[in-house]
DNA sequence: TAAAAATACTCCATAGGTATTTTAT
DNA sequence: ATAAAATACCTATGGAGTATTTTTA
């Protein structure tokens, strides 16, 4: 349940290839390939299957997109509280 | 923001030292130390101070620690969704 | 046959361990 | 003098790249 393998998920159900997520996360199709497999791993189960070129997600595929969602979305707050408490101390 | 560190950080909030932190999460008091300094680095903020033998946490630390349990808790609703779909999927 | 994914293999970065030094009681 | 944390250094594992093979439109 790696964050950078989270995002890779995420990616690749925005774009919807291997290839489009790479390039957003300035990898290769391969890390990202590599990193979708590694999840299957650890989930066990399918969370991707290839429709023709494309990789499409399935329904455990796109629960987990959902639960990666709100961890991107808590660790965002966390940077942002951070971040104020960084420019506080900065400031006095 | 990697999960392992945070778990790192829940563990020291938890135990007081690094040593404590350490066994709990089958590593070593030097590990611990390492992904603290790590976290800090990230944070750009300090999240603990030696406060004589033991480790406190500053109101930088206790916020990213109260962040890092929401995360903790949504990885572990994925882990169990998994697991039903898992077993949906296993039962037919 | 072209375009994308998957796989095999290699290399390097980094995470963690051991040993040591520093800090505090 | 003891107990814990921090630091330095080394090694092994794993993540990403290149090259190749497989799949499908």
């Amino acid at each position: 349940m790696d964050v950078g393998r989270l995002r890779a998920l995420l990616e690749l159900a925005r774009g919807g290839t291997m290839a489009a997520a790479a390039e957003a996360l300035f990898l290769t199709p391969s890390a990202i390939s590599q990193q979708i497999a590694q999840l299957e791993d650890e989930a066990g189960v399918k969370l991707t299957e290839r429709i023709g070129r494309r990789v499409r997600l399935t329904a455990a595929g796109n629960a987990l997109v959902r639960h990666a969602e709100r961890v991107m979305a808590v660790l965002d707050e966390a940077r942002s509280e951070l971040a104020e408490l960084r420019h506080e101390i900065a400031g006095e």
